[in-house]
DNA sequence: CATTTATGATAGCATTACTATTATATTTGC
DNA sequence: GCAAATATAATAGTAATGCTATCATAAATG
């Protein structure tokens, strides 16, 4: 009876959530329309009084599911490293060349997010914009080690470990891998942002996407390695 | 009877206060009290009830200063990028060459910031890490557009620019000065909040603040000029 | 088909984010 | 030195938020 809806699914963190959202209708109805009402007023405007009204069931039925809006934060981000990390395992599989993966994998990391559609319930396009405009809400808080300690941000850490590595096997004597793949993927999603509504703060170039060239640039540069496309 | 408290004082936007706090002694106990307060509950169980019991006046008192807690927090930040920018006019004068400034500039922006009371009523390194911890909250907000055509964010975009005209003095050919610059600022205050909260997101090495060095290399490299102290 | 389990409806409560009103200090201008 | 203006304090009130509790009903399962 389950995953009729996708061929298969991403495994949170189970201490996210008090009920798994992917295993009722009714939790999948309350991740979707959380992505699009939190897009749409965000954050600090979304309560679960409105979701609850959105999907014509009610406030305590969504705290069957989620302790509070943080936690349901704090899964929709993980939802989102663990998809981006299949997404990279794909990406690289069979591309031998460190280089070139890293390369690959960059790109990945700090692209335009389209729509993809492979999970019916997860709208990508907006949950992209959402962990860049409110992810940092979900780790910037005074429970952030009490949050890290349950194993939240393990999805993240490990991305971010695994791209490390690749870093390593380009150039290892290299001595801030992990801080470059953080700081490039926070990096990446903040110009977006900025480009969007502080421009003055970005260099937008004609006909190219000046986010990812900049970031392949200086991660290249920041391991003296040569980008193989360039 | 004015600047009793300090010999000259930062100017902030006047549109994110209602009345200045620096005008008058209970605005300057608002606002010394509420980075204290901040820094220790987080800003979001901030509240400006509390900050009344905490300086024995009251809420609607400090309602007179700031509309809401959230341009509270924008007169903070705003004041932070305003003192940054200081800081680097003076820690700059009198040196010619651009690598120089650059790399002086570079440090003073990551750098760990100790308290220096020059500024009676506000702690320095409190605010560091109020900044650090909560700045992302001011302007990844659904008012962002607003608030920006008000000029709030003025200061931290003039900071900014001057720093790329830096990059440009040394290399004009360099097409992504603001991006680097800002991702520079962003990055290094993320990795000191990972460095305190989330280590396997970062590189600790012994010896050195790995962060300055990092954002010193990266930076050099990527606008392919020498660092002058490596 | 009996029982467990999930959902829905309603109510309630403490706190938050304000606004309004009125009283009392404090400053200032003359 | 006093009147008038201004700033602060005290209190109260309102709608919304962030929950929790209770009970009824629907659906699933064994």
């Amino acid at each position: 009876m389950q995953d009729l809806f996708t061929s298969f699914s991403l495994q949170v963190n189970n201490r996210v959530y008090i009920k798994n959202p992917e295993s009722s209708a009714l939790g999948r109805r309350i991740v979707e329309s959380s992505i699009n009402l939190i897009d749409e007023v965000g954050f600090e405007a979304f309560t679960f009084r409105k979701l609850g009204l959105e999907i014509h069931s009610n406030e305590a039925s969504i705290y069957r599911y989620f302790e509070s809006k943080y936690k349901l934060l704090l899964y929709l981000t993980s939802w989102y490293w663990c998809w981006m990390e299949y997404r990279i395992a794909f990406g690289l599989a069979n591309i031998p060349a460190p280089e070139e993966r890293l390369e690959k994998a960059i790109k990945l990391l700090t692209e335009n997010i389209e729509l993809d559609g492979s999970f019916e319930h997860i709208n990508e396009y907006k949950l992209n914009k959402i962990v860049i405009a409110e992810s940092s809400k979900s780790y910037m808080t005074k429970e952030v080690d009490q949050n890290n300690k349950e194993g939240f941000f393990a999805g993240y850490k490990q991305l971010v470990g695994r791209v490390s590595d690749i870093i390593l096997e380009i150039n290892p004597t290299y001595k801030y891998p992990h801080m470059l793949i953080s700081t490039l993927i926070e990096g990446a999603h903040h110009q977006r942002f900025f480009a969007q509504h502080l421009p003055r703060l970005t260099d937008a170039v004609n006909g190219e996407d000046a986010i990812i060239e900049f970031s392949k640039e200086a991660t290249f540069k920041a391991i003296g390695a040569k980008c193989p496309t360039k």
